[in-house]
DNA sequence: TCAGTGGCACTACATCCGTAGTAACATGCC
DNA sequence: GGCATGTTACTACGGATGTAGTGCCACTGA
């Protein structure tokens, strides 16, 4: 049943975060996959029906990441959340550099194709569930719209970094000047 | 002679802006710029070669962009530079939507083509000889560094912005507290 | 055992796309 | 005027793509 879905779905996500939008096509998939020739086209009668379903396991992916995230995070401590927050940018331009350019791609697209933008809209509110508890533990004033520039600066950060990729890449500054900005200064950071 | 390519050339950010990158194709060109079939496709023999023509007529357009700004702007008054810094930010993710539309999907590209990653760099160079010295006289003490992250953070901004629009976008929130983050606190903002 | 049901592999087809080739055309030079 | 050169308009074609249709197979429930 799904099992085969996710199968295809998680095909479609490597080739969309390898190969690009353009090459984002049924047969492509079922080359990736493994499977025969159609198995794509089969599960997802439409293309539309195929970036809708990758979202969709976008969403799942990710939230899992972060909820892995959530553990290790000692609530309240900013220089812990810097640390943190680093280390999972870090890891998301390298080892998990595939699934943030199929979400960009999409996000690319969401710009040209508004019925995309209400799945993104569900999938930031379930972010926001998640981290604005974060941010108002850490002392903010505002956690919502504050939890809303972090997630641009990371979104920043990581497209930067992905399109034109630099050595001496330390997401950990940005994030720590952002925090210092927002947080009273009772805290003096470093 | 390059009037005909420039015509063109517009005439395919418009295409990437509104229709996105799977729908820049030489026969979409030709009827946007409103010139008969085969035009795009003689001009520019291959796709990658329009990709790449797109690419550095998005750079004059958005150099444009930033001169003009740069006259708007007296020197180290911070103040002013979220201001200026926000307006145009508003304005990129309004009227001036579809170009930076454009550039995202273009951003996006090069995060799997690699060789557009080149003329990425080129680019953010020469935006980089404009912006560094506009962050050293705001007092910033490593302005190379604090540039990279405004560009993070300008970026993020416009991508979260275009790819779900909120009724209350206040982009100078943002960049006025990760600079206050980032400046010597002698100048304590609002 | 056997009809029914639903998913799956495979195929067919119309359409669209990228690319290159050719002919008409303008323009500048002798 | 006549020729050369480079640009533009138009067409052709191989290949890829999106989509839908068809038959096969496993599994279910009586």
């Amino acid at each position: 049943m799904t099992d085969r879905r996710q199968l295809l779905l998680d095909a479609a996500i490597r080739v969309l975060g390898t190969r690009g939008l353009r090459q984002l096509t049924h047969r492509a998939v079922d080359a990736e996959a493994g499977l025969p020739e159609g198995s794509a086209s089969n599960q997802f009668r439409t293309r539309d029906a195929l970036v809708a379903g990758v979202f969709g396991r976008l969403v799942e992916v990710e939230t899992a990441a972060w909820d892995q995230l959530a553990g290790e995070l000692p609530p309240g401590d900013p220089d812990a959340f810097v640390t943190v927050l680093g280390g999972l940018i870090r890891h998301l331009t390298t080892e998990g550099r595939v699934v943030v350019q199929a979400r960009h791609a999409l996000f690319v697209e969401a710009a040209v194709h508004p019925e995309l933008r209400q799945e993104i809209g569900a999938g930031r509110d379930r972010l926001a569930r998640w981290g604005v508890p974060v941010v108002a533990a850490l002392g903010s004033a505002d956690p919502g719209a504050h939890f809303r520039m972090l997630l641009a600066l990371v979104d920043g950060l990581l497209g930067n970094q992905l399109a034109y990729p630099e050595e001496d890449f330390a997401p950990e500054a940005a994030i720590s000047a952002l925090l210092r900005g927002l947080l009273p200064a009772d805290r003096p950071g470093r």
